[in-house]
DNA sequence: TCAAAAGTGTTCCTGTTACACCCATGT
DNA sequence: ACATGGGTGTAACAGGAACACTTTTGA
């Protein structure tokens, strides 16, 4: 095969600078920092549910950093792991969040003098993140975020009630959001969101709370069966009227 | 409204560090370098193609760094600007990939060395890098690649005959390939890969080489007219047998 | 006049939608 | 008995797939 079609130019990634001075102090130029941000989503009293934390007057995505010789993987993981401490997280990559002026503002340094954590503006982490967003599906019975020394709180807000959030937090849970609506049509993941054992009816009402709109329950049932993906076992007892539905789990080959 | 529930750790993005060491010295730890690589699509003699440039024995997609003060996207587009010299084109976020081990191997230096570029273990370059994927669409017979200094080629291959490829380059074309079938599923933007002017039949084509697979031309046309998105022009004069066929361009008002 | 290429129409089939019907359970 | 809720069936419809028919062009 002749493939040598011509040339292209390589002073593009040094960027009009010389050598070695590229090589040598490049990374007082191109090291922008990098964060990561997990936006965590349950479900609860028929709602979609975000995790935030506080900090100050506005809310924020629980997040953490990657090392140097870990994967970004990894440390999504690892951050989903010591927040909500669950054993097999569902996680899956949202998008990047790189906008030029992605940093706190000044309006941090009240609220770490008040917590006892000591503020800079030079420190490193109020400079300007790049920050890769995950989102997460959780069952919320199964989480259980710790009780940590500073006095920061944290809720679980329903997508239509969103507290003021810091930076552009709010626009990565919104995208958040819409992702989740547009995989449910393709993947079968929304079981993350529930217990081991659920009905259809209740899987039918969290893809209505998550497409918000409704869906036949015929139509669903049928479908959610053929995927194959569920096992049937016996009826649920209740103490309401009507007929007691039948329970389900996910396949454990789906495991294997 | 009481949102108070509980506490949850802050200690967490502390990993474990004290507090001054972690905002005087996190950076040692905490901060990985950032790259980004392009995956530039364009379609020529009936194959889907993505131009490649050449550093010894393998080959790497184009790519680039991100300056602390710019954004993400305008970096991207800086960088497919600088190499293809196109005016409007088409760039979408990939994904990211962050293996712990992605860095260029020694196997670089001899080619360093031999275009006259000094070269370092410990140059920051050659640690290990976090990359941003775009993936580009384009019209082939638009793009103008630039002779450059160093003597580094450049080859628009066939997505079925790609090459050696350094470090994780070759997975990243890869998951733009597969992106974009799922994508032109959904959205109208095959055209950006033809020139101004096209015709149904070259239109479905190129659906068919980005799928992999035989359309039926009745049912395709009538898809991508009920779309609304082309508006037909006169006829094209041609030298071989068979019918002339309508020309096609963008409607306008998607500009507007 | 024939083969090739392009435009358009027809029929069949599948999967979606809306709704109806029946069954189980507590009051 | 009746209201409520859950499981399943059915008729109507929309969109996809396969194929046929017609028109236009060069040889």
């Amino acid at each position: 095969m002749k493939f040598i079609c011509g040339k292209m130019s390589q002073s593009i990634i040094f960027a009009g600078m010389e050598l070695k001075e590229f090589f040598e102090h490049g990374t007082d130029y191109y090291l922008p920092h990098l964060s990561i941000d997990l936006v965590i989503i349950g479900y609860q009293d028929n709602r979609l549910k975000c995790l935030l934390l506080k900090i100050g007057e506005k809310w924020l995505l629980p997040g953490g950093y990657i090392q140097t010789d870990e994967s970004v993987d990894d440390a999504a993981t690892k951050i989903l792991m010591n927040r909500t401490h669950l054993e097999d997280p569902y996680l899956k990559f949202l998008s990047v969040f790189g906008d030029k002026d992605r940093q706190f503002s000044n309006e941090w340094k009240e609220y770490f003098e008040k917590a006892g954590i000591p503020w800079n503006e030079e420190y490193w982490t109020n400079k300007r993140f790049i920050t890769l967003a995950f989102y997460s599906l959780v069952d919320i019975n199964k989480t259980h975020p710790e009780v940590g020394e500073y006095d920061e709180a944290f809720f679980w807000f329903s997508f239509d009630e969103l507290p003021e959030m810091w930076m552009d937090h709010k626009s990565i849970v919104l995208e958040a959001r819409n992702r989740l609506k547009q995989d449910i049509k393709h993947e079968q993941i929304s079981y993350n969101l529930l217990s081991n054992y659920f009905t259809m009816p209740e899987l039918n009402q969290l893809h209505q709370a998550i497409l918000e709109k409704k869906l036949d329950r015929s139509r669903f049932q049928k479908k959610m069966l053929a995927s194959g993906m569920f096992e049937r076992l016996p009826k649920l007892q209740k103490e309401t009227p009507g007929r007691n539905p039948y329970q389900y789990r996910v396949k454990k080959e789906e495991f294997e």
